[in-house]
DNA sequence: ATATAAATTTAGACTTGTCTAAATTTATAT
DNA sequence: ATATAAATTTAGACAAGTCTAAATTTATAT
């Protein structure tokens, strides 16, 4: 059986790693956590032995497959509870996160799959991140920054690439809900902020912080 | 915070004690959990440091006030998630309770709230049992064994007290479900087993095993 | 009123996941 | 090519929750 701390540590490796490339390092993960170093060390020789991750000494580790298909399948549980709680229950997109921490926890494979049923099989969270498939299997959108936008191209808001209560709920109040359809009417050279025009109407302009951080797809 | 482990131990004291009367024996925690005597001594000076339970040397142990609720709220949970499995994602009746052992553990107030009016506010989970309302108080239905009638006498199934997945599908598997209307022809003196009239229609003999393990309202 | 038996607690130990402090390895900057 | 600095690991410790074996208390049966 496979702890929550163990479970936690595999989906930190994944993420850190942007989705499986890189090498994640001790101190990336240990800062995450906020946990010594130290304990990131005692923990990764455990993962190592579990055949979870792939671990050299002072080289930094990446998951094996078996890690990677646990990490998905957590990822998947996370995502599918967060629909759960917006969709059927009536939370806000940024109310969801630290609940689905613990759902994701729950070990039943059936459970899973009969609540992907219930919700339809959805395919994105309500932060627009992929749902990945029983199989573990991801669609990945091509998404791309706001700030990365030629002047006058168009997109619609499909992701947050930064997942903070405080950023979800300005960017619910601006009205930058996903599935708006912006045109970027300009960048401020001066500050980097952006001028958009959302659903053909409104204008807002947002920080270059903010555009950094919406995710659009053409 | 309270460990899994702190609040499966209030809920074991909770149904040991038949639902608050009686004292709870060590030996009786370590029964219920397969854990040593030894084991549950050291949780319950835990728990006494806690101020969820009454404890003296040698002498068992009674929920506090504090414990009690704390009890009851997981029960709660635990109660409202079976419905969720059985009303939403299509469980069987047999399927719920170890899932529910999980999820009665995500502690969110708001989360229980939401899914209890998700649900519709039930009253009862899938077995019949009470589910406690937000500020802790449990309707009791006066339930009685069907081993208990007089010949002739009518009931409606409304609770089990025996919760093993082998018993509640044998129940299934015989037409034994929740609000079905029986009526008790006889009790065979020889065996105590019980010959049962369901829905006006069908004849039934069950042991007495059944016949303590199956409760009515009359 | 004792002597057994049963129940419970204490003592000492182990595992998990964490910590601090010290040692070691790798990276960086002259 | 060295000397620092940064990153990482090792060593030793602790709390939680469990264990076994031994000691103690309470119950029961003459
Ligand atoms: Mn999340
Ligand atoms: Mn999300
Ligand atoms: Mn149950
Ligand atoms: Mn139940």
């Amino acid at each position: 059986m496979r702890s929550f701390t163990e479970e936690n540590y595999l989906k930190a490796i994944y993420h850190l790693s942007s989705n499986e490339k890189l090498t994640v390092t001790t101190n990336g993960i240990s800062e995450l956590f906020n946990i010594t170093a130290a304990s990131v060390t005692d923990m990764l020789k455990k993962l190592a032995d579990k055949q979870l991750i792939n671990y050299k000494k002072y080289q930094g580790v990446t998951l094996t497959n078996f890690g990677r298909d646990t990490a998905v399948e957590v990822i998947r549980k996370h995502r599918l509870w967060e629909v759960f709680l917006v969709e059927k229950l009536g939370f806000k997109w940024d109310e969801v996160h630290d609940i689905a921490e613990d759902l994701e926890h729950v070990n039943s494979k059936v459970l899973t799959e009969r609540l992907d049923i219930f919700l339809g099989n959805p395919k994105v969270d309500p932060h627009g991140d992929p749902i990945p498939d029983k199989y573990g299997k991801i669609n990945h959108q091509k998404l791309v920054k706001i700030s990365s936008l030629k002047t006058n191209q168009t997109g619609t808001i499909s992701g947050v690439s930064e997942h903070s209560a405080i950023f979800l709920r300005y960017l619910e109040k601006s009205g930058l809900i996903l599935g708006t359809r912006i045109e970027l009417s300009e960048i401020i050279e001066f500050d980097g902020s952006a001028m958009l025009i959302l659903d053909k109407k409104r204008e807002i302009t947002i920080s270059r912080e903010a555009a950094n951080n919406i995710l659009v797809v053409l």
